[in-house]
DNA sequence: CGTGTTTGACCGGCGC
DNA sequence: GCGCCGGTCAAACACG
């Protein structure tokens, strides 16, 4: 992995994408969008949209360039009571064949396991961002293996945006 | 050499 | 109190 750039100057090599489709009509449905402590939207809201998502098989070159709309800054209310930010969590469920999607950022595995609920295993991604402590978790439909269920946890803080 | 990936073990919370 | 489940860390390894 070299990205380096976390977004736009992608590198001038072909995307050759012959073997495995290479859908750019990436689209994802926002399964749904809640705090920690509003869990009563969970999968209320589905909306249907295009972005700039990419799904990459292994090599991949061209950063997407998507701007997420996670900016729900919630300002620290409860006194003792968890850390800060890393409460916004958002699904998406993309419909890829690869897992890895590229979404503008670089993230960093630190751990796999299967649960019991899917026959699948579910992947744990951070930032690779110093400071940055958005995690993403990414496991595929249990019924759908053609699906990815992306999860984003937290917003990003590095000035990348 | 650095970074990121990989796998297993460990831990905390919750249920029973 | 123990067992289960999900989540995280850590050491080693692979690769550029």
């Amino acid at each position: 992995m070299s990205g380096g750039n976390f977004r736009s100057v992608e590198s001038p090599e072909t995307n050759d994408f012959s073997n495995n489709s290479n859908f750019e009509f990436s689209e994802y449905l926002m399964i749904g969008e809640w705090l920690d402590e509003d869990p009563s939207s969970v999968a209320s809201e589905l909306s249907v949209q295009n972005s700039g998502f990419r799904a990459n098989e292994a090599d991949d070159s061209g950063a997407g360039s998507s701007q997420h709309g996670l900016s729900t800054s919630r300002g620290e209310s409860g006194s003792s009571r968890e850390r800060q930010e890393t409460r916004e969590r958002v699904a998406f469920k993309t419909k890829s064949e690869v897992e890895i999607l590229d979404d503008g950022f670089k993230w960093r595995k630190y751990g796999k396991k299967v649960v019991k609920n899917s026959p699948h295993p579910r992947n744990y991604y951070k930032c690779s961002v110093e400071g940055c402590l958005v995690k993403k978790r990414v496991e595929r439909d249990r019924e759908d293996p053609r699906f990815v269920i992306t999860t984003y946890e937290g917003v990003h803080n590095h000035p990348g945006l």
